[in-house]
DNA sequence: AGTGTTCTAATTGTTATATCATTATATAAA
DNA sequence: TTTATATAATGATATAACAATTAGAACACT
C-alpha cells in the first residue's frame, strides 16, 4: 500500500480499525465508484491480481473484498474468468441492513408501520400517475388470483401482499420500491398469515377500489384510500390487547 | 454446521457462494440475533475461540466476521479483552448501504426527491402530534439561527437543513429518522449551498409557518405545507433547464 | 493511599504457503 | 450442431508465523 487516501469522509465509523490496510482498500474502491471511475460490471480483478496490485497478501485483499461484497459494491464469481466485479445495483442488499439495524435499535412495529404508510401512500399516489398498461394488467391478475384463494388465508395474504408490492412498483420510483421491499422484509415475517374470510372480503373490496383509482389516475384518492387501508390495519394490530393479529384480523 | 436454511429468501444474493462455510456462520449468527438469542453488547468471542467453536480455520471465521461487521451486526475490538460483540444499533450504518445501492442502480434525483417528500411529509405530520417542549425549543432556536445568517447562503442552507432534520426527529419515529438521515446523506452533497436572499426569505417564512402548525399540533396542515414546500423545490430543481440549483433557487 | 509507569498476556492485523472444490472455457468427439 | 470431456483459472479453506494494539495487572514512586 502506502498510497491510501481516505481521511475526511468517514472518520466517525470505526476510528480504530479504519486504518487497517484492508479498510483503506475498501475506501479507495468506494471513492472510485462514487467519483465515477467505475460502473456496474467493471472488472476489478482476481484475488491474486488485486493482491499484487495493492501489494498486500491475499488474505488482506480477501478481507477488503468481503467487506465490499457485503456493502453490495462488488460481486464475486468463482472459476475461470471470474473475480471481483462492480455489482449491478441490487436493491435487496440494503433491505437486510435495514432489518438488522431496526432490530438492533429496537425500532417498534408501530414506528415501522408509520413509515410503511408514508411509503405506500406516496407509492399509490405515483402509481396512479405513472401506471402503465402492463402495471394495470398485473394488478388485475393479482386481484383475480386473490379472489380465487379467498378461503385460504395464507394464500390470500400472500396474493394481497404481492398486490401491494405491485402498486408500489407501478409508481416506477426505484427509491420507493427499494424502501418498500426493505420494509416488507422487516415486517411481513411477523404479519399474521391467516385472515378470516370476512376480513379478506373487506380487504379485497378495498383492493378493487384502489385498482379503480389507479386505473382512473386519481392519485389523491388512491393515496387517501391506501393510507386509510393501512391505518385500519394499524388500528386493529395495536388495539390495546394486540390480539388483532392472533385473531386473524390482519391480512395485508 | 451443515444446517444452513436460507434458500427462498435470498436466492438472488450469491447463489454460488451462499453455501460457503463462512456464509453459513453468518446466517447462524444472524438467525440467532433475530430469534432473540443475542442482544447488543453480547460477546461472541475471539477469532480463536470462534474458530474452535465452529471447527473451522481462522481465515474462515475472519471472512464471516468481516461480513457480520459490515452488516452492522457485530463490532470488533483489537487487543486484550477484545473480540467480536453484538453491535449496538447504529442507524447510520445502512445510510451508506442505501447510497451505494442508489448509486449503482442509477436512481435519479427526481425519484429520491419523491421519497423525501413521502418521508418528510409524514415526519411533519407526526412531529405535530408528538412534539415535545424540547423539540419546539430546538426548532425555535434553529429558526433564530437561520434568521441571523440570512445573508450567508451556505450558512442559511445549513441551518435550514438542520431545521428539516429537527422536524423529522420531533416525530419520535426512529424508522423515519433513520430513513431521513440516509436520504440526507445521499442527497445533500448535491444540493446547492447558495440560496439567493429572496429565496431564503421565502423559505424562512415557510419554516416559521411549519413551526406554528407543529406547535399547534395541526398535523394535517403541517404535512400539507411540508409537501408543498418540497414540491416547490422539486419544481424549481427540475424546471426543464435544471438551472434552478445553479441560480441559487434552492436552499433546503 | 494514591498515582503514574512498565510489563505481560490476549487479540486482531498481516503475511506466506499449500491444498481442495468449483466454475468457465476450450477442445474433442458424436 | 450438440454434447461430453479436459484443462486452467479462481475462490475456499487450512496451517503457521510474526507484528501491532490493547486491557489489565504488577510495580515503583511519591
Amino acid at each position: 500500500m502506502g498510497n491510501a487516501e481516505l481521511t475526511k469522509t468517514h472518520q466517525s465509523w470505526a476510528p480504530v480499525r479504519a486504518n487497517s490496510v484492508a479498510n483503506q482498500i475498501v475506501m479507495q474502491v468506494r471513492e472510485a465508484l462514487f467519483s465515477g471511475k467505475f460502473k456496474p460490471g467493471d472488472l476489478l480483478g482476481s484475488e491474486k491480481d488485486l493482491a499484487a496490485q495493492f501489494d498486500v497478501s491475499r488474505i488482506t485483499i480477501r478481507d477488503a473484498l468481503r467487506t465490499l461484497e457485503t456493502m453490495g459494491i462488488i460481486e464475486i464469481r468463482v472459476g475461470a474468468g471470474g473475480g471481483a466485479r462492480i455489482a449491478e445495483g441490487n436493491l435487496d442488499y440494503f433491505s437486510d441492513s435495514l432489518a438488522v439495524q431496526f432490530k438492533l435499535a429496537g425500532v417498534t412495529e408501530s414506528e415501522i408501520l408509520d413509515l410503511q404508510i408514508a411509503i405506500e401512500g406516496t407509492g399509490a399516489e405515483l402509481a396512479a400517475l405513472n401506471r402503465s398498461r402492463e402495471n394495470l394488467e398485473e394488478l388485475s391478475e393479482l386481484l383475480a388470483e386473490a379472489e380465487s384463494v379467498m378461503d385460504s388465508p395464507a394464500d390470500f395474504t400472500d396474493a394481497g401482499q404481492r398486490f401491494h408490492l405491485a402498486i408500489v412498483e407501478a409508481s416506477s420510483n426505484r427509491a420507493l420500491i427499494a424502501q418498500f421491499r426493505a420494509l416488507r422484509y422487516v415486517i411481513w415475517p411477523q404479519n399474521a398469515q391467516r385472515a378470516k374470510r370476512e376480513i379478506a372480503e373487506n380487504a379485497q373490496k378495498i383492493h378493487h377500489q384502489l385498482f379503480a383509482y389507479i386505473e382512473a389516475q386519481d392519485s389523491e384518492a388512491a393515496r387517501k384510500l391506501m393510507i386509510e387501508h393501512l391505518a385500519s390495519i394499524r388500528a386493529v394490530a395495536f388495539s390495546g390487547t394486540a390480539k388483532g393479529a392472533e385473531e386473524g384480523l390482519i391480512c395485508c
